[in-house]
RNA sequence: GCCCCCAUCGUCUAGUGGCCUAGGACACCACCCUUUCAAGGUGGCGGCACGGGUUCGAAUCCCGUUGGGGGUGCCA
């Protein structure tokens, strides 16, 4: 399919921590960028009064180059910042005044509720034909047309607004300043933005916003509204209640191609009953029709099933490679020791950050060791006889995985028991627990005489000298 | 309150009037494999919110109900 080259664009307020549901609606704008030869514009919304903070400009770009969206890509461009076009927005209000498209208007809010009543009925239009001069302290209002806006949304279809039941709008604040909706026309207009994709809250501003682009002369862009992601609550996903900022995934050991495979099944599926995707065929096939029009639940749990998938489609070095933030603190950590047990390791992690806990065993003078898998493992009847008997196999047999584990399997013959039963002392007394990696391949990583000082350190402990 | 949006397994989704006895994935359960745990394999559990239409035929179209969500700032 051929499609004309589109200008989207993505335009975050820096608010606080990068949101999940912000990176999505990047991602899909991202998309539609990319297969269309189009340009994707970063513009960061700056203009609210004091809830903004330069260090969250930062961290949007950050996440979004960590996702892959960043100006390496000839597509992308900006960061444009808001607060920079103040005076266009003043301009295009000016206009909007001088076309009668706009009146100026004194009332509080106070003002305002002592004539309509508490009733949350918006501005009763009082100051629409008073005449008003502009005027410090006088904010300027929309005049909004009689009659019907209909909406055109490539992903919900034809919404019509009654424009009876919109109120005249502030454009301009008491002090002058422009407002959201008004600066985000503006910049949209002034950027040739042709395509507005964000999240569905933004559906009831799109009338509003369309009568702007109508008053100003412009055609305005196509619309394009996809769900919001919810809690387990069915509510939006909030910075306050839940866990959103895409940082917090990154540091547990999300890798980013999960991460936005996973939030592009949100709302829309790759086809073909698969869901991991290679980004390249994501990019190329996303299509904004085939977007769900219901809210979707940010699922953890399945996010990590899409994390062990491409944690294990890395190869081995690319896996030690990603997993240095979370190895580097270990103490007495090698990286050539974690390089030959990477490949076990990698088939258990469904977050790299788990990475530490699976094989400092291998680094540590002494593993900790875990009560409870003592106790099980070393109280049962054979615990000891297993621990000598390895003890006296292991001293001069060839070390590596098979040879070691065919010597337990001939002393758990001998004793009747399964491989299963034998292991298990020998693994509490050299990694401290009864769960995890493949022991004689961890034996042999160890090395001969690591191992067998573990093995009599356990010894010693259950009362052999 | 008012405006708007939405409605398929617990969750994410496939499904655009007959191919549906509703498919896949995550989660869960069982079994297989097995050196613990994973991974992998096999199987299971589980859904068209409800009521009316339209039609030979409806998960699919229409209306209503119910239920969810979003918005309703001189925030963005």
């Amino acid at each position: 399919m051929i499609l004309r080259p589109l200008r989207v664009r993505f335009a975050p307020s820096p608010t606080g921590m990068f949101h999940v549901g912000s990176a999505r609606s990047a991602l899909f704008n991202w998309c539609l960028a990319k297969q269309t030869g189009g340009t994707f514009i970063l513009r960061i919304e700056d203009t609210d009064e004091s809830r903004n903070q330069p260090e969250w400009t930062q961290g949007i770009i950050d996440a979004m180059a960590w996702l892959g969206m960043d100006d390496s890509d000839p597509c992308f461009e900006g960061p444009y910042f808001q607060s920079a076009f103040a005076e266009q927005h003043v301009a295009a209000a000016a206009r909007l005044a001088a076309a009668g498209h706009a009146y100026y208007c004194d009332c509080t809010r106070d003002d305002v509720i002592a004539r309509t009543g508490e009733g949350n009925l918006g501005y009763d239009r009082h100051c629409r034909d008073r005449g008003l001069t502009a005027e410090a302290g006088r904010a300027l209002r929309f005049r909004v047309p009689p009659g019907l806006t209909v909406v055109e949304d490539r992903v919900r279809g034809t919404v019509e607004f009654d424009n009876d039941l919109t109120e005249d709008f502030v454009l301009l604040r008491g002090n002058g300043s422009p407002m959201f909706l008004l600066a985000n026309v503006v910049d949209d207009l002034q950027m040739g933005v042709t395509l507005v994709v964000r999240a569905e809250e933004h559906l009831p501003n799109t009338p509003k916003q369309q009568m702007i682009w109508d008053a100003l002369g412009e055609e305005h862009p196509a619309w394009a509204h996809v769900p919001v992601l919810v809690n387990e609550q069915r509510k939006k996903l909030s910075k306050r209640r839940d866990k959103v900022a895409l940082e917090m995934y990154k540091d547990e050991g999300f890798l980013p191609e999960a991460m936005r495979n996973y939030l592009m099944t949100l709302g829309w599926n790759p086809g073909d009953d698969v869901e991991i995707v290679p980004w390249e065929q994501i990019v190329a096939d996303f299509r904004l029709e085939d977007v769900n029009h219901s809210p979707a639940f940010f699922d953890v749990k399945k996010l990590e099933s899409f994390n062990g998938h491409y944690i294990r489609a890395l190869s081995v070095d690319d896996f030690v490679r990603v997993c240095e933030p979370w190895t580097k603190d270990i103490t007495n950590f090698d990286r050539s020791r974690f390089a030959l047990i990477a490949p076990h390791v990698q088939l258990r992690l469904v977050r790299l950050s788990e990475v530490a806990a699976a094989v400092d065993f291998l680094f540590q003078h002494d593993p900790v060791v875990d009560p409870d898998s003592w106790t099980k493992a070393m109280g049962a009847e054979n615990a000891l006889p297993i621990l000598l008997a390895a003890l006296a196999s292991y001293e001069d047999a060839g070390w590596d995985a098979d040879t070691l584990k065919a010597g337990l399997e001939r002393i758990g013959e001998a004793m009747g028991l399964k491989l299963g039963k034998t292991q298990a002392p020998i693994r509490v007394a050299v990694t401290g627990r009864s769960v995890g990696l493949p022991l004689f391949e961890s034996l042999e990583v160890l090395g001969r005489e690591e191992s067998l000082r573990r093995l009599r350190a356990a010894a010693a402990r259950l009362g052999v000298a």
